[in-house]
DNA sequence: ACCAGCCTACTTACCAGTAGGTAGGCTGAT
DNA sequence: ATCAGCCTACCTACTGGTAAGTAGGCTGGT
């Protein structure tokens, strides 16, 4: 996969050939590491340049120079997502000990996320703002959507063959009420606490092992 | 239930007294009506005074005479929906055949809202900028969660207790994963078309019958 | 060793347009 | 005479975006 934000790849020469430059962090990594921050607890539109260039203490044309246009910024923030999640699921996948205990992990990482964090999932961040979103970032929404659905799916698949779940099963429609439900609870969290969020967990499971 | 935006109850004479006077066709309820629409597709961070004001061909001004605060309008917003949800609920309850049927027939008139017609559950759409609604908005929203909450396991229990539905389920549990669901897959039926919404159905229906 | 030329990173100073909101005045129906 | 309903005109703050310029590092030719 091609990053986009790396393809200026002098980033990578500054930061060994200067090792002593300390107040030089790598600009627009905190870009975008603030921005996800920001995308994950109000949607795409929910920050301004203004809000970046405060927070890291530069100008907004400081932060135009790295990211022209916001469409640029949503893009690079498609990209750390797309990261993001392959680091995520390969951690699970290495590590579980079980495909239950896959959604387990997938689970509990959510619920960390959004309730000791404050912050939703970027995907679903993303669907905040979508009609306003322009058609390059849509497109990288959809195969977000698609790289997860397809990981689920295929933990379900297993889960089904190994007579771990129940059979006779559509593992890519179990999939997505997983994942729905799952984002569904994470929204609703926000405001009603996590009581809710278990019990739902709780009872998939159930219906998932016991058909 | 107080409605808030009939506090001002003016409204009822002006379009009964002035019947022949077909030029104004009551503002504020025009207002609430199009902040409505643009509410369920953008969120209500998603339109401005300006856009209300274009479409109605008044001015800003006189939008803030009938709403002074943003908020306000909001609050209306929340009457709106919660009249919206009590008509709709109560019709199916008054028409459906079995509990499935209710549910199936909420189903039926989420899709149709989504895909026809675009739009969000309301509530639904107030979640996408709830960080920056202010505190009196949030409550009123989680009231309106508690609501169609209530009215879903109500309908679960109902079926539970009736065999309509697999015995030993938390009824609760049941119906917050029935609305999480639904409403995931309305997220994503925006993007990836109605498919995937109709098998994520079909399975919850597998799931609850065949336990 | 020098320096021109180019690069990144950042600045100040703008732009038009929009956000929510306000003050005060006109009009027409009761 | 009152007052809802609407207007013009205005405000401050902010939106994404641009133009022009500066400081300093890197590189290649002389």
């Amino acid at each position: 996969m091609q990053l986009y934000y790396l393809h200026a790849d002098y980033q990578m020469n500054t930061k060994t050939v200067t090792a002593a430059n300390t107040k030089l962090i790598n600009t627009r990594q905190q870009i975008v590491e603030y921005s996800a921050d920001m995308l994950r607890a109000n949607g795409f539109e929910g920050f301004s340049y203004l809000d970046i260039s405060r927070h890291l203490g530069i100008t907004k044309a400081s932060v135009h120079h790295h990211f022209p246009k916001k469409v640029d910024l949503g893009l690079a923030l498609c990209d750390w997502t797309q990261d993001w999640f392959e680091q995520g699921l390969s951690h699970f996948d290495a590590r579980a000990t079980s495909n239950w205990n896959k959604l387990e992990r997938y689970v509990r990482a959510a619920m960390k996320h959004s309730l000791n964090e404050h912050k939703l999932c970027p995907i679903s961040a993303f669907y905040s703002d979508l009609n306003k979103l322009p058609d390059s970032i849509k497109e990288r929404v959809k195969a977000l959507d698609d790289y997860e659905l397809d990981w689920v799916t295929a933990v379900m698949q297993d889960g089904i063959d190994n007579d771990e779940f129940a059979p006779n099963q559509d593992p890519r429609a179990l999939a997505s009420l997983f994942i729905f439900s799952c984002k569904g609870a994470l929204y609703y969290a926000r405001l009603h606490g996590k009581d809710l969020f278990h019990q739902t967990m709780k009872q998939f499971e159930h219906l998932l092992k016991s058909s």
